[in-house]
RNA sequence: GGUGAGGUUCCCGAGUGGUUAAAGGGAGCAGACUGUAAAUCUGCCGGUGAAUGCCUUCGGAGGUUCGAAUCCUCCCCUCACCA
């Protein structure tokens, strides 16, 4: 299948790595045992997370063997770098809470199994450690003033770095080492900000070992709007299907920017690299469809392919379809959907007694959590960017009642992307 | 511990006694244009309201005043330099 440094390369997932010929060569030669840490510091990850996810994913389809760390350990001490900001401590509690759910999700996209991958938690060896005997047998091994120059490092020394923050390299370094000399791991990989400690951990092995052990890390995605990636107007896109809703995360993927789509595609699908060039080289509208495939795929790979298609279905319901004629050659499965099977929109679901409580266009609209407030409601309608079953609703406070119903519901739309379908059963 | 500078609405950042829900920018939302894109232009952008009304907000707690984000006291936090 191809040498997992080179997918990698050409996929977009490689930053910088140390050593590149002799890790290319190391992966030809030998099922690697490959690390990425994802500490518990809420209980869901989001798109971000997707790089070192996918990383893995193909580590694994190449054959060689991931181990997940969960940082319970380390997520007590919170890791700086890149952060612009002092972490709030987490509780105990908070830590365990979501340990479990990042157990849970990244179990979505591995095998884990004897000879197939591993999940470990940090916390079974760092919380157990001495203090002055971690400082003297690990401890001495690094030097301040090199650390301080870490790039990671750098940036907080502008706004303040806590002494409980600057030794979570030494955390993350003593975990790699710990993972090298008990599980026979030799790469680290990580994003981008992760450079430093990835690198203290491998000079702590060949101080104490005299052995390589190697790393690489992710670009650090930005947006064509020069945004952090993975943001919208909701805030962050969970994994977790509960904090965004599948036909959310696929309307995320959908609404690429054109510049983001080629690289989006190869880091984000399986879909082989020939496929998505030409997807990428789409012109004109047909660049929608391949929006469309990269929203499938992705959802897909998150929530599997049965949402990924009710997601689709929904979709084309509500904007119609981006390549009818089907010009567009793809692998994907979303080439099989047949359109006419059943699937909706955001729906809630109510009596119609109780549409009877929110008789204006205003309360409708808050009802169907499109618009956080009245006034936000007021405003939205006043803007000309509200409509009830695709009318313009002219009136903040015009009156809708079960005689307003279509197939039973209420379609709701903010602008022009934004669904939600209230469906009134009778009672 | 000392000295100096700061902590303003989602973010940056003005404001130094009333005309300030608080300039400007960014983000966000909506409209027009489009390809559910980008760019651009326009409107909105604390809550509640029909409202010129009411409520909440300028690190925290008190105080001065008819009236405070703006003045005073104490406290908390950050940064810089010094120790």
């Amino acid at each position: 299948m191809g040498n997992l440094y080179d997918i990698l390369l050409e996929r977009g997932f490689i930053y910088q790595s140390t050593d590149e010929n002799d890790l290319r060569d190391l992966l030809d030669r030998e099922q690697v045992k490959i690390y990425i840490g994802f500490d518990p510091t809420a209980d869901s990850l989001h798109v971000g997370s997707l790089i070192p996810v996918m990383s893995l994913a193909w580590a694994q389809r190449t054959g060689h063997r991931p181990i997940v760390i969960v940082g319970g350990g380390t997520a007590m001490v919170g890791d700086p770098s890149g952060k612009t900001e002092m972490r709030q401590m987490i509780s105990l509690e908070e830590i365990a809470h979501n340990q479990e759910g990042l157990k849970n999700q990244l179990s979505r996209y591995f095998t884990f199994g004897d000879d197939q991958g591993l999940m470990i938690n940090n916390a079974d060896w760092l919380l157990d450690l001495k203090y002055v005997e971690f400082l003297r047998d690990i401890g001495k091994h690094f030097s301040v003033n090199r650390m301080l120059a870490a790039e990671s490092y750098r940036m907080r020394l502008e706004t303040g770095l806590s002494f409980l923050e600057f030794n979570y390299m030494l955390l993350q370094a003593y975990d790699f080492y710990k993972l090298f000399t008990d599980y026979g791991c030799t790469l680290q990989m990580g994003g981008q900000d992760q450079w430093g400690n990835i690198v203290a951990g491998i000079d702590l092995i060949r101080r104490l070992t005299g052995q390589t052990a190697y790393g690489l890390t992710f670009p650090l995605l930005m947006t064509a709007a020069n945004e952090k990636f993975g943001k919208t107007h909701a805030g962050a896109v969970w994994l977790d299907k509960e904090k965004t809703s599948p036909y959310d995360f696929y309307q995320f993927w959908r609404n690429t920017d054109d510049v983001d789509l080629s690289r989006f595609l190869g880091l984000f699908t399986f879909l082989p690299m020939d496929e998505v060039k030409n997807l990428e080289a789409q012109e004109g509208s047909l660049i929608n469809r391949s929006k469309e495939i990269l929203a499938y795929e992705a959802t897909a790979v998150t929530h599997g392919h049965e949402a990924a298609r009710d997601a689709y279905i929904a979709s084309v319901k509500a904007f119609g379809q981006a390549d009818p004629e089907g010009l567009v050659k793809t692998s994907s499965q979303i080439a099989n959907i047949k359109l006419e099977a059943q699937a909706d929109l955001p729906t809630t679901s109510i009596t119609s007694e109780e549409l009877k409580n929110y008789p204006t266009a205003t309360d409708l609209f808050v009802f169907a959590g499109l618009t956080k407030s009245k006034s936000d409601a007021r405003r939205l309608i006043r803007g000309g960017g509200g409509y009830i079953n695709d009318q313009r609703v002219e009136k903040e406070d015009q009156a809708f009642t079960s005689n307003d119903l279509k197939d039973s519901a209420l379609l709701l739309r903010a602008g022009k992307k934004r669904y939600h379908r209230i469906l009134v059963k009778e009672t």
